[in-house]
DNA sequence: CTGAATCCACCACGATACTG
DNA sequence: CAGTATCGTGGTGGATTCAG
């Protein structure tokens, strides 16, 4: 098994998720739902406004913290542009990019089912109902 | 354009992602760290303790809520076992199985990528304290 | 235009104790 | 074994204001 994946282990065929695995940070940081969306916005590189404007009531402490995070993770590089007033270009690097293909495979997923979702989240929540009653 | 996308819309070719879209509610709870190690756990059924021991770190509290999400979203199912002492099995329904796929290849990713990212995150910080020293 | 800074409410999570 | 209940706390996100 690769070295990288010596955190993660198997006993007895299990496997086991070590707390003390290093993509545990990693996987915390970029399981996130603008972080998702702002991969799929850079398709093409972008500015700060036209990614607000295209993702839908993110605030902007919100969508610039999410930018920076993702800057600092590699993914992303921030570009300023001398114009006046400055403006500011987004796009992604390779490792951005390479993570745009099994994100977009998750998204799909979620708009693809999400209809089925809320269905068993309403039946969820309808026997927890009957349940609370009795 | 599928019907489920009617919230995702396009403006000059661009996508827009909508508040309104049903899936992100939907995203906003798929797109998490225990979650994802949960679906990767259950490839075969499993009992809560064998769980909470293969996913290294996490809390009784923070498992048994991740597990009643899931089962709410209909992507696990709770079996009570008719032993002594009672005890309780977790198994995915064929729609956790199918997000299995697309959980297990952005996990795939992290691992291979974290090294880089590390590095990444190290580089950015080292630029942000030369700034901040300045 | 692109943020940074501040205030504040919420709830996510850890720790701990208790139960059928 | 598989939870529930409670408390305390830090972080996350919204709203608003200021700035280069």
């Amino acid at each position: 098994m690769s070295d990288t994946f010596r955190f993660e282990t198997d006993v007895d065929g299990q496997t086991v998720f070590r707390v003390d695995c290093p993509s545990r940070p990693i996987l915390d940081q970029i399981a996130d739902k603008w972080s998702m969306m702002v991969i799929a916005v850079l398709e093409r590189p972008a500015r700060f406004n036209e990614i607000k404007r295209r993702l839908d009531g993110v605030t902007q402490r919100v969508l610039t913290h999410s930018l920076r995070r993702l800057e600092r993770n590699g993914m992303i590089v921030r570009t300023v542009l001398p114009t006046s007033p400055v403006g500011v270009e987004y796009s992604l690097t390779p490792l951005g990019e390479s993570l745009r293909e099994p994100f977009m495979h998750l998204y799909s997923w979620t708009v693809q089912h999400s209809g089925q979702i809320q269905h068993s989240q309403q039946a969820f929540d309808e026997r927890s109902r009957k349940a609370a009653g009795q």
